[in-house]
DNA sequence: TATATTTAAGACAAAGTTGTCTTAAATTAT
DNA sequence: ATAATTTAAGACAACTTTGTCTTAAATATA
């Protein structure tokens, strides 16, 4: 598994506000229950994001959660390290504490490459452009295909 | 992390066999001190590997396990297979059921490029080439790269 | 102010993975 | 045969991740 289950979550979450009004909060129950995810679990999942300045958060009636900043400013890559941290990407393959190119495990050079594709790949795509793509329906964050028709809550 | 760390073990523990003269016994007490992976966990990842026919092992003195075909046919999408399942390609990078071309998540498109890319590495990689490496000892597979001198069990 | 709503925080439970230990079975050698 | 060596198998413990529940704190509205 690439990414963890919270990381997982915590992507689709984001991907959720970035596809809903900007700069509305959305509450954690409504989140929790359209992309069926353990209400608290995803609490904390948000938490990490917050901390992380990606979302901001408010409490009391019509509170919720939103994104901290515009979604092309947001990539997958921030979302990934706030949650997993920056193993994914600094980690041996194999396990070998201080592989390098000095001293390789079998693995490294093929892996090296491979980990620089998928930086890429998650640092150079935002929360606005697959956003856009959830609201208008081409792309999916539930398992049917169902994550539009949002409550409003406008403050 | 991309894979389990019995996948690791695993790996590292076929690199170990593939390193070695080819044909002998290995015990796994040797390979386990060898590569500092517990005794017992690694006797049941090893059973894995022979079950999926890739190892064949042999009790009682001066027993051990060996690889059940020449290096070259080995690749390490198979111990991969073997050992970790073929979730990492065939899941969905987000945990969506049904994910694909026609009902794809938001990470489909280009997570299924990288992926391709991946199993073609791991597939086209053998125990061979991997091997001679380790033990021609340009590449490494414990932590202080001391994986030499082996007790050869001919029988 | 009182009440309802919502996130925050922490304890705890469940499940999965990793690691340990004991006994059994097979094999070799004496 | 007996003893020593080695893998096989299964129970179980430790740890990590995931999931649940309860209480507290903040906020909005009436």
């Amino acid at each position: 598994m690439l990414l963890s289950k919270s990381c997982i979550y915590g992507l689709r979450a984001s991907l959720l506000l970035a596809s809903s009004q900007n700069g509305a909060y959305i509450s954690i129950s409504e989140m929790s229950e359209k992309l069926d995810i353990p209400f608290h679990f995803l609490t904390k999942i948000l938490q990490k994001l917050s901390a992380a300045s990606l979302m901001e958060s408010h409490r009391g009636p019509n509170g919720g959660v939103r994104l901290a900043k515009p979604g092309e400013e947001i990539s997958l890559l921030n979302i990934v390290f706030a949650i997993d941290g920056h193993e994914l990407l600094t980690q041996c393959v194999l396990g070998l504490p201080g592989c390098g190119i000095e001293k390789p495990c079998p693995m490294h050079d093929m892996w090296s490459e491979k980990k620089e594709k998928i930086a890429q790949m998650l640092e150079s795509t935002t929360l606005l452009e697959l956003g856009q793509d959830v609201r208008n329906g081409r792309l999916r964050i539930t398992d049917n295909g169902k994550a539009g028709f949002f409550k409003i809550n406008k403050r």
